[in-house]
DNA sequence: ATTTAAATGTGATATAAATCACATTTAACA
DNA sequence: TGTTAAATGTGATTTATATCACATTTAAAT
């Protein structure tokens, strides 16, 4: 496989020059991964880049009470660039929440591009610092805000940035819906069993629809 | 000023050429804050990079419910790479805590940088990372540790990453402490005074001593 | 040095959310 | 297709921490 004929090029890779397009195809090993599957381990060594070019990532940490999914990734996007580039081990894991393509890239390819390409290195760069931005923001959110706008914070998310559809199947149990948000299963049940009877949502299992999105917006806001 | 001349130099401005340092000097200014003056404020403009070379900052950002101290840096470091990169406007703020020296260097010369000079860009990536990495300890000891672990690790915190000293003046009130480790001046005050009377630390108003620092350790491990 | 405002301490009370306990449903699998 | 395990729902109870209220101390300002 070459990754001139990729589809899925990063907003950096497209910056790469032929040449170095043809170094990358020779340094990137492709793996796919299904559902459940974990794409790489907190605490085991890190030594490739790795890029989601397609499905949805749960990236998570296991902390000192339980386990926090610090964020959900959909493709295209670098994987835990962090955690690779100054670490001998991974900070963190990421599992494929749906089956999905991943590319492994060789850390020191990587790095030879950062050096010699400049605007390789600042789309990199501009990713990273989106990245922290919005870190930021959820940390303050997941602080400051009750359980109720955290439930509604995440069902929006998954409509205007995973799924933008109304209609979706809630990739998580309830269980991990609450290490996203930071509460317990118990917790995600009745919420959004209450949002059911309050006619916000339709939930039937993992099948969710939006119904009411300023209610939600609202409920959001209110923390 | 020569930038040339400069004792404070980022670990990534070290490797700039003597042309490209050069060309720093004529587009940096160099500014003091007193403490408790704002380096810079969320909503703002952000037109330049800004580079704490002596002092101690606060970040922070307005939540839906208080104020939060996202995180305390001390010099040599870039202060908001990330709110001054991709956006037009600040995301959140910074306040002197300690009488500062800043440089403000222009946005586009420091593009020119990462765009020309392979090992600076390679070293603000390098510094981003390790950024986000701890953002995202911080945020999970925020949400799983009770108060206690908290207050511990804020004051294990001061001792190791900013003083190097058991004994330090305490740069925040207890209200500003209670935004940093998302609590109330309230149960700060109780915390550390319970501290105090367990001689595990002494304090004197602003004035702190660390007595066990095993406790506190232990403390913070148990959350 | 005196006044005023800001910061801090501390008890009493309220509250959001965790925990516990168990019933029920859904999905996995053999 | 039936059996077992995993996931979910829901009430009762507990708990950590916020909130409120007010006294006291410290720092700032005139």
């Amino acid at each position: 496989m070459n990754c001139i004929d990729c589809n899925f090029k990063s907003s950096a890779t497209k910056f790469l020059s032929k040449g170095e397009i043809e170094e990358l195809s020779h340094n990137c090993a492709h793996v796919e991964f299904k559902k459940g599957e974990k794409i790489f381990k907190e605490s085991s060594f890190s030594s490739n880049i790795i890029y989601l070019k397609s499905g949805l990532v749960k990236v998570h940490i296991l902390g000192p009470k339980n386990e926090q999914i610090t964020k959900i990734t959909k493709a295209s996007a670098f994987l835990g660039l962090p955690t690779t580039f100054n670490e001998k081990v991974n900070k963190y894991s990421a599992t494929a929440l749906e089956n999905c393509k991943v590319c492994f890239i060789d850390l020191e390819v990587f790095k030879h591009f950062i050096y010699k390409n400049g605007v390789f290195a600042y789309q990199i760069i501009t990713e990273l610092c989106k990245n922290e931005i919005d870190s930021f923001f959820r940390c303050l959110n997941r602080t400051q805000k009750q359980i109720t706008g955290r439930v509604a914070d995440a069902l929006l998310f998954f409509y205007h940035d995973i799924y933008d559809d109304k209609e979706f199947i809630l990739p998580l149990t309830r269980e991990e819906f609450g290490n996203y948000i930071d509460t317990t299963r118990e917790s995600v049940s009745r919420i959004i069993n209450d949002f059911q009877k309050e006619g916000i949502i339709k939930i039937k299992n993992k099948k969710i629809k939006i119904l009411k999105e300023e209610r939600l917006i609202n409920i959001s806001e209110k923390g």
